[in-house]
DNA sequence: CTGTTAGCGCATTCAG
DNA sequence: CTGAATGCGCTAACAG
């Protein structure tokens, strides 16, 4: 049924590769002949197979990204961006999602290494050295994103560590001098790649510790809430809840509303991301922002510049501020 | 660097064509050289060539579905149940996304036309006549979802008109007489693929006409809050406002908040998808719920049926429910 | 300027 | 039970 070059070679009575030097202009041919076998083959809607060129030329033209999973906002608008790059730089794109499993996560990679894509985007739930020395036996260009590995993939994301610094220091100027951080687990360590909660951990105990009279409590296990209920109870004075995601802010809020808990008077609320369903919850969330289409277009870019082999920056950070909202007092 | 099955055969000193009967355990081989090949093939971590391979037996285990975005929680979540049961029957799938642009939906279904997948799943933004003989023409198995085509698709999605209708009857037994419908531009109809809102507008005539003393107003512009504004004002009485999607609901949420209109108590307000940010507005939005999960199961399904050659239905609904929230008065 | 030849890596005949 | 040969569709190097 698919009209191969063979065919339009007997068409017009020559052989395949001078149909191959018309179709791919190279020099070394007639005009004429060059022009009739453009014809024909417009003519039959003649398509290389990808496959057959692939095959021999050593690339696909296609890129893979892993993600956990596609249910934060972020990472669909990432995706979005991403996908949106590559195919103006003539490239197709394969969506895995990890869901965080480790097994997973490496069944799919050596999914994607199996159909020789000319390089990945990865979101790693892995990291170890066998994990890391894995990636780069596979000899393809991979970058990172959102989670590190130690090894020498390129690495695109925000300062975390200071966006949550940034963070403290703006609650800290509007007068709290109390505050509980909420976080994914991160007991989790050396089990779980968890590089950036523990940047914002970090980045969340330093900023607290350099405030001469700050309070701080850190709740990052499944029962959060159960846990900022006990402390909402034993203390007092101006206290807001700091969380590593938006996410997490809206369910915050959510079981603050639920127990007639006021924000910001009673205490203050502050998320991170700054993602689109902020536009319709009230109060207004104060959050911290950052361009996630830079991050999705500059994966694309960073992953194709190693693709041609062009040397890019081991680490790319990019910039985030903290809106204010109406989750804070002045 | 990589090893193929050609060095295996080297170094077993056998030849290839052993060398694949061992690997795809065929008959007709000496259960030694075959556990020896296994063994080499284990230790030289050999993997076979995909592409190699898919030339050769005509399939590439590869799917492609094609999204207008995936802003939309509906559409993310509907990638993530398609992806996850893709993979659980083998397949590993090309994400694009289409932005509604049809010229740019063409040119994606090309390339994965190009690159053998499998079959497609298609949200499609083109519609006529040509199109659809482009797509019988491929030869590639099709499957269609949210949007319709006349050809020989399946299809798999929800009763739009029905669950519209049903949202007119519900509304009516809560003793509104005057309902505003909100839906996407209508009026580029014959320029683009707009079969399910048209579905829904049709279903919510339909059904308002059928209630003696209701009265009703639609509003399918892209400046549909001012129109809003205006019926509002010019109209008094229990009235309440029926939107196509629980985005637009949103939307007019916080226009109605910013103008200080109380809902329910000054009008009704219902959503339709019942999407997940729903859980943290307030007042709790009425909508329609379907499980979109088993759209994005079904989807695959039907698509790995139809590859497989087996006989689909051609259209299948999805359940959908009213779900009863705040935002309408008791 | 054009034809011939040899692969890319694998699957699948047909002989032996 | 195994070897040799052919082809999937295309590219590329070498002759002529």
């Amino acid at each position: 049924m698919n009209v191969t070059s063979k065919q339009i070679a007997e068409l017009c009575g020559v052989t395949r590769g001078t149909v191959d030097r018309a179709l791919n202009n190279r020099p070394g041919i007639n005009p004429e002949t060059r022009a009739k076998i453009l014809r024909v083959a417009e003519e039959l809607g003649y398509r290389p197979h990808f496959l057959a060129q692939s095959l021999v030329k050593g690339h696909t033209k296609t890129l893979g990204i892993v993600l956990f999973d596609i249910h934060n906002r972020i990472f669909s608008q990432l995706f979005h961006a991403f996908e949106a790059e590559a195919r103006k730089r003539g490239y197709i794109v394969y969506l895995v999602l990890s869901n965080r499993n480790k097994e997973l996560e490496l069944e799919y990679i050596n999914n994607l290494l199996d159909r020789r894509v000319d390089g990945i985007a990865l979101l790693p739930a892995n990291f170890n050295k066998k994990f890391e020395s894995f990636l780069l036996r596979s000899r393809t260009p991979i970058v990172t994103f959102g989670n590190r590995l130690a090894g020498p993939f390129p690495y695109i994301w925000i300062d975390d560590k200071q966006a949550i610094r940034d963070s403290v220091a703006f609650l800290a100027s509007r007068g709290y001098r109390h505050l509980f951080y909420v976080s994914p687990p991160l007991r989790r360590k050396g089990k779980e790649n968890i590089y950036v909660p523990e940047q914002r951990y970090n980045g969340f105990v330093e900023a607290c510790e350099a405030i001469p009279d700050m309070r701080f409590n850190v709740i990052a296990q499944k029962y959060y809430l159960d846990e900022l209920n006990d402390l909402i109870e034993k203390t007092d004075g101006k206290r807001a809840i700091l969380c590593s995601s938006d996410v997490y802010a809206l369910e915050v809020l959510k079981w603050l509303k639920s127990r007639k808990i006021r924000v910001p008077e009673q205490i203050g609320l502050m998320g991170f991301d700054n993602i689109d369903v902020l536009n319709y919850v009230n109060p207004a969330l104060t959050t911290v922002d950052y361009n996630v289409n830079a991050i999705g277009t500059g994966l694309a870019d960073l992953l194709i510049s190693r693709i041609n082999e062009e040397e890019v920056p081991a680490e790319t950070l990019i910039a985030h501020q903290v809106v204010p909202g109406e989750s804070v007092s002045p």
